[in-house]
RNA sequence: GCACGUGUGGCUGAACGGAUUAGGCAAGAGACUGCAAAUCUCUGAAAAACAGGUUCAAUUCCUGUCGCGUGCUCCA
């Protein structure tokens, strides 16, 4: 299996520290509002990691945070006249709501970094020994200048260069404001009226971005753990820092060996973000499209890649995940006979072969624009035969094919068992599948029928069109 | 400016050092059908920013140029 590592930008085979076992940490929102599809397209990415290293038989400890004090978040909760806790506590909610709708699997631990605050004095303690922090009028800063080969992180430069980019900076030790350099970033920010604060042995006040999220992963997975990722614009100097500051603290090589980063929906070939203020909600999104749609669009482009976010695209998604949902909702109410015929071994063949491209396509840096082909063809191909040739299937078909698609569930997160189990078709718009709602269908239906037998076309039409305007699509045939 | 990524058909989006360059959407034609929908078949004599280089052979590798995006400031 092999995996971009944005460490060494190049693909690298895939090793874990232990084996069988995956430690995995994920940047999470910055909790001030609600998500937009970006953050969709974060969440769904390491999901999808997760899940496939998962299918290849991993044990999985992935951490995700939510950043629950910061700037944003203190203003915000000011601007409303409401307490930071209560703000984050409601961007939280709605967060794992729906990401519980867009089919993300639970997390191991979703830490918060206003719970580790004592951990995270206690790591900047130890910086400031180390002599790669200092204190300044209250605050404390990371000191750029005393990492080796800080320039290098993420950056494609020699040694030589770092050292001349630092040097400068190291020779001169005065302050700039409250720093030595500009690229010293704040670990411990000292309290501001009106703000919240912890006590510390420098000041009333509060961490800094960077070391919690290197905190929480510490704590929870250990010093050095096996995948680290997020969102690209989070490489630098977020990951950048996180990773100077955790090798300082903890004296490893590595923070994470492997680091990954999701590139970006864009709107209008630009970036989708809260800054540019041309976001779309996922909640706004989901009043229109099933959350599947949603996944199956951002998993139609390759996760390092940006996706655009048009009308249009998610559309063509739209139709693609119908169009996989039908066949097998076709599959599901198809009677199974007991001696099919025998060409049905090409089909079970072609079922084993797609899995097969699918594995090597995920195996490859997680291709999914390419598994999904690989879907279509196979889904063209039961088509033909079921539809086109009219053949009968067996049970063995049957569940050779349901077999695959739970595993194509367990790999996307996209066909759960209620697309097409009890609640299928129609009766899938009717939660909990009401009983007298059901028969009334039924009577509908075949009523239509008999109309239909009867050549009286007009009022059966009449009837297909009016259940379709409150939403029931009824398909003959 | 530095760094990372990217540039494939009307759109989306893969593979690949060579001989037939996926898949999907949209379009057109046809089959089926009372009609619609769905499904299937066929078609588009299809395309790889530009310029060099390596090679018997490059869309694929290398170099340069240009375009685009992102990071270097909060952002998934």
């Amino acid at each position: 299996m092999r995996i971009y590592n944005s460490l060494s930008f190049r693909m690298e085979e895939f090793k874990t520290i232990k084996p069988n076992e995956v430690l995995m940490y994920v940047c999470g929102p910055t909790v001030y509002d609600a998500p937009h599809i970006g953050h969709a397209k974060s969440a769904i990415t390491f999901d999808l990691i997760r899940r496939y290293l998962e299918f290849k038989g991993y044990n999985v400890k992935l951490v995700k945070n939510y950043t629950d004090i910061d700037d944003k978040i203190i203003k915000r909760a000011n601007e409303r006249g409401i307490d930071y806790l209560s703000l984050s506590e409601q961007y939280i909610r709605e967060y794992e709501e729906i990401m519980n709708i867009l089919n993300i699997k639970p997390n191991y631990k979703n830490p918060r970094a206003t719970e580790i605050i004592d951990f995270m004095i206690k790591v900047i303690k130890i910086l400031i020994e180390k002599g790669y922090a200092y204190e300044s009028n209250g605050s404390v800063y990371f000191s750029v200048g005393k990492y080796d080969n800080y320039e290098t992180i993420f950056q494609n430069i020699e040694k030589q260069e770092n050292e001349e980019a630092c040097e400068i900076h190291s020779e001169e030790r005065h302050l700039l404001g409250d720093k030595y350099d500009e690229k010293d970033f704040v670990l411990w920010k000292k309290w501001k009226e009106g703000e919240p604060y912890w006590d510390s042995p420098w000041s009333k006040g509060r961490p800094g971005w960077h070391i919690e999220c290197s905190c929480m992963a510490i704590n929870i997975l250990g010093n050095v753990i096996d995948i680290h990722g997020g969102g690209l614009d989070l490489k630098s100097p977020h990951h950048k820092n996180e990773i100077a500051q955790s090798t300082a603290y903890t004296g490893e090589k590595r923070f994470a060996n492997y680091f990954l980063h999701n590139g970006f929906v864009n709107v209008d070939n630009e970036k989708m973000s809260k800054s540019l203020g041309n976001f779309f909600l996922v909640s706004d999104v989901l009043k229109i499209f099933d959350p599947m749609v949603i996944r199956l669009f951002l998993l139609s482009s390759h996760y390092r890649h940006s996706v655009n976010y048009t009308l249009d695209n998610i559309k063509q998604s739209e139709r693609i995940y119908s169009r996989i949902s039908k066949t097998i909702n076709l599959i599901n109410e198809k009677e199974s006979i007991e001696n099919a015929s025998e060409e049905i071994d090409s089909l079970k063949l072609a079922i084993h072969k797609t899995k097969e491209d699918i594995i090597n396509a995920m195996d490859d840096d997680f291709n999914t624009p390419k598994a999904i082909a690989s879907i279509l063809t196979l889904i063209k191909k039961i088509n033909q035969y079921v539809l086109e040739r009219n053949k009968e299937i067996s049970q063995e078909f049957k569940n050779k094919f349901f077999s695959f698609i739970e595993d194509l569930d367990n790999i996307f997160g996209l066909f759960p068992r209620s697309i097409y189990q009890p609640k299928s078709g129609i009766f899938g718009k009717f939660e909990g599948g009401d009983d007298l709602v059901r028969q009334l269908l039924n009577i509908i239906k075949s009523t239509r029928k008999q109309l239909r037998k009867k050549k009286l076309y007009e009022l059966s039409d009449q009837i297909r069109n009016k259940l379709n305007e409150i939403g029931i699509d009824i398909e003959d045939n």
